[in-house]
DNA sequence: CAGACTAACCTACACCTGCAAGAAAACCGA
DNA sequence: TCGGTTTTCTTGCAGGTGTAGGTTAGTCTG
């Protein structure tokens, strides 16, 4: 299931070397540890390059080196975590006995993992936040599903015109969890994880068709 | 700069309220159109507070008597667009005789709008873009959806616990017309509004246990 | 271990930011 | 038209940004 996202997944500025040296690992992992360190603290608006290079105990000028902005460091940092709470969306398991309760938990897992990083997706995804890192979650997201349904197709009926590579209905469900996590995230996350999962479910089961007792 | 106007002290907003001043209303409007212009040559981010003074012809220190920085500028600039948008969005028609009908024609509307200004909305939506226009955005869709949900809600099957004050069903659509938008926007646009309609309708009934052609 | 490599650092620069006085100009109502 | 009010402009400042060139020092390889 996993792709293997390690911290350097996405490519900075210059040659993606997922390099064995040292020097390499040890500033990008101070720096992604001084910039979550800091969105906990404060609006990731609110955070400067020299604030994270200062926290990192590295100079301004090896930022740089590595990265174009607080952002793209912000994606980078991020896409372990985006990871794990990407796989933690239900898949149609093709052969699960109770496919609705699988879902239900892996939407607990999700939402589950979104609370015990509140401060900062809120951060990243609120208006504060970063665009780049919002269209990022989104894109994987879309990419997740697709792959998900292109894997389970034989049941589901086409409901894209067929010369149409544009998958809507991934872009459509894909943005649809971006807002109801960014919005129970602002709110404070006023209900638990397993009462969201609760509410989304029919709204994806409704999408996808899975047999959830409403719909002919 | 000042904070409060001397007529109406109870108006909240300085920047948003039409002033008769047309000192006033020649610099914001000078400003909205020149921010407007600049989005449609190159990327929200790569757009300075100076430029768009430039553009304007106004003098960067009267840019911060209005707006804080370019976001805001950008949020208030588009505003009367956004409501055109999302005014386009369908909603459900008590006593109509074809909702189906009408659910499409307002969607190829809306998709028809976001083409119209595709280089804005693509800057603004998009990774380089401005997460506080597309919060913005956002919340009012979910807030359009609430209020047309309430104001039909008697022929409506309630999905959401009774109990819950929290409209999880309004952002995740809201986020999934964002979802749709973005990514078609992104791609350039490739399939015409009417067929972005035809493929989003689905999705949307589905969500809605709108019928299509049951109701007369 | 020694040498080649290259990341990290330093300095410097031009530009942008957000803000704050206060002077100059435009506005509105009487 | 006049006078008070409000807006705009000017000037100045202490930061932050992004980039470039060159130096120091750590790392991998032979």
């Amino acid at each position: 299931m996993s792709i293997k996202g390690k911290l350097t997944d996405v490519a900075p500025k210059d040659s993606n070397t997922p390099t064995g040296d040292r020097r390499v690992r040890r500033t990008q992992t101070a720096l992604a540890r001084a910039l979550i360190q800091l969105v906990e603290e404060r609006d990731l608006s609110r955070i400067s390059v020299s604030d994270v290079a200062d926290r990192a105990e590295v100079s301004r000028s090896a930022f740089y080196d590595h990265y174009r902005d607080v952002h793209e460091l912000a994606e980078a940092a991020c896409t372990a975590m985006i990871d794990a709470l990407i796989e933690s969306l239900p898949v149609p398991a093709p052969d699960s006995a109770d496919p609705v309760q699988d879902a239900t938990h892996s939407l607990t897992a999700f939402f589950a993992s979104l609370a015990e990083h509140a401060g900062l997706y809120r951060s990243l995804l609120g208006p504060q936040g970063s665009a780049r890192v919002t269209d990022h979650i989104r894109r994987r997201i879309a990419a997740a599903i697709h792959r998900a349904r292109e894997a389970t197709a034989d049941h589901l009926p086409e409901r894209a015109p067929s010369g149409s590579p544009h998958d809507v209905s991934a872009a459509f469900t894909a943005g649809a969890m971006i807002g109801v996590a960014t919005d129970w995230l602002q709110r404070g996350c006023p209900h638990p994880p397993a009462e969201m999962a609760a509410l989304t479910w029919p709204l994806l089961s409704a999408l996808y068709g899975v047999e959830a007792g409403t719909r002919p």
